[in-house]
DNA sequence: ACCATTCCGTCAGATCATCTGACCATCGTC
DNA sequence: GACGATGGTCAGATGATCTGACGGAATGGT
């Protein structure tokens, strides 16, 4: 967070960058594709929702944000009509969290746009560093995410 | 941004869980050290200010964000003692933002807290591997930050 | 010199994101 | 069945961010 420019940056910094790069690519990307009314905090949010469905407490921890945050984003997204909540068959307490049609729509131009911004920074840094830095990076998330 | 749990991860977002560490770790060690009214979004703006002092809208321009909220974050700062703004004179419009005392107290904590960091990162990743990363980093920063 | 344009910063107001604290319903366990 | 833990919501406060409008100062062309 602190680190005034000077030679050598720091390696957190430095992966600043590139997910700040991606974020700002796909707002742009979904904005164009008429899905212009998502925020960056939805989306962390929205990135977070496995296949069948996740809990808004597990939204919560793996976007490391409160419950009550989750859960006003989740209403965002579902009055929008990305998302929708349906009864967790398995505990009367909860409710999971899925992606509706148009939450499908939004993945696919995310996905695509991710490959896109991938293909170009494999090609500015070449396969072999590419497939490196991509390697790197999945040991360095063993001890910096807790959430795996 | 979107990208839910499935085998391989984009590059972007695994560029975000070490940041994401890094800063948690930063604000955490900042606030043990009585520093404990910094924000996230100050120590972002604090981080680019360079040892001569620099101007609000380069701030702004570098975090991303409007003049107005980087005026709002140095506001904040210069209230709580960690900057102050002085004139520029070079140019009777602007005014430079420079460290006050107590900033450059943050910014050694700051700096002992991410050597810190990478040198567990170092160790979980090895000597080599550490430095492929920050190679294909700076590389990837070419084309991932505008304001170099 | 003068004027138009551009740049630096601020003011005002709105919206979004986020937190803490309190609360209820349900689950699992002893 | 009583009790602590868990999933989620409500209420209220603060923080971060934006758009739009503005005033003062620099700059470049005529």
């Amino acid at each position: 967070m602190i680190d005034p420019a000077g030679g050598r940056q720091n390696l957190g910094l430095l992966c600043f960058y590139p997910y700040r790069a991606l974020e700002a690519r796909l707002l742009a990307a979904l904005a164009a594709a008429g899905f212009d009314d998502i925020t960056t905090a939805q989306g962390r949010i929205a990135a977070r929702i496995a296949p069948g469905g996740t809990r808004l407490t597990a939204l919560a921890e793996q976007a490391l944000v409160t419950k009550q945050t989750a859960g006003h984003l989740v209403d965002q997204l579902e009055r929008a009509g990305y998302v929708r909540r349906v009864p967790d068959p398995t505990d009367a307490r909860a409710r999971l969290v899925q992606m509706a049609e148009r939450g499908r729509q939004v993945v696919a131009v995310a996905r695509r746009v991710e490959a896109e911004v991938e293909a170009e920074w494999t090609a500015h840094l070449g396969e072999e560093v590419a497939a490196q830095l991509r390697a790197a990076l999945e040991r360095l998330r063993e001890v910096t995410d807790p959430y795996r």
